[in-house]
DNA sequence: GCCAACGTTGGC
DNA sequence: GCCAACGTTGGC
């Protein structure tokens, strides 16, 4: 199957495209997703190899910070399992996980982060969720046409600063 | 800090 | 099964 393209939202306060870049080629198990939409995305259809784009929200600017991708299978997310984890969810059983994770890998960093604002304003990119007014879901599936234009768009931000 | 747009919960 | 109340997300 071809490879899928995927938009994962992070608060930069919580984990930033820097955090990511400074796990180098170690994975990162990106867990704590706990709406069904998103984890049916994750457990249903991320596969390895799939691109992402990394979005910043509740940021200064927010918008797309970078590039990772996924580096592993869905996998049982083990902090719903731990009832130590403030992302415990005791209705979540080992044999039949509730929800799910995988490991992503960083791929690249935006020379500055593509601003929202900008993708709004480009036409090429109607209809993209995340342009949607109260988009909130964190894992979002993304067009091969969009995740090609957002990094041509990224190139000529970087060209031009 | 405000508030619109959600998703979830629980009474009925 | 409906829907009001509530909690959360996230742009602004």
């Amino acid at each position: 199957m071809a490879r899928a393209y995927w938009l994962l939202k992070s608060e930069p306060e919580t984990f930033s495209i820097r955090d990511l870049e400074t796990a180098g080629n170690q994975t990162t198990d990106w867990g704590g997703v706990r709406n069904y939409q998103a984890r049916n995305y994750i457990r249903d259809q991320m596969k390895s190899g799939d691109l992402v784009l990394f979005y910043h929200s509740n940021a200064e600017p927010s918008g797309v910070a970078g590039v990772a991708k996924v580096s592993s299978a869905p996998y049982a997310d083990s902090t719903a399992l731990d009832a130590q984890d403030p992302y415990f969810d005791p209705k979540s059983r080992a044999e039949n996980p509730t929800w799910y994770a995988v490991d992503i890998q960083w791929v690249q960093t935006f020379s500055s982060v593509l601003p929202l604002e900008r993708l709004k304003a480009d036409a090429e990119l109607a209809g993209m969720e995340v342009l949607r007014k109260g988009s909130r879901l964190s894992v979002q599936s993304v067009s091969k046409p969009h995740f090609e234009r957002v990094l041509k768009l990224a190139k000529v931000l970087a060209r031009g600063s």
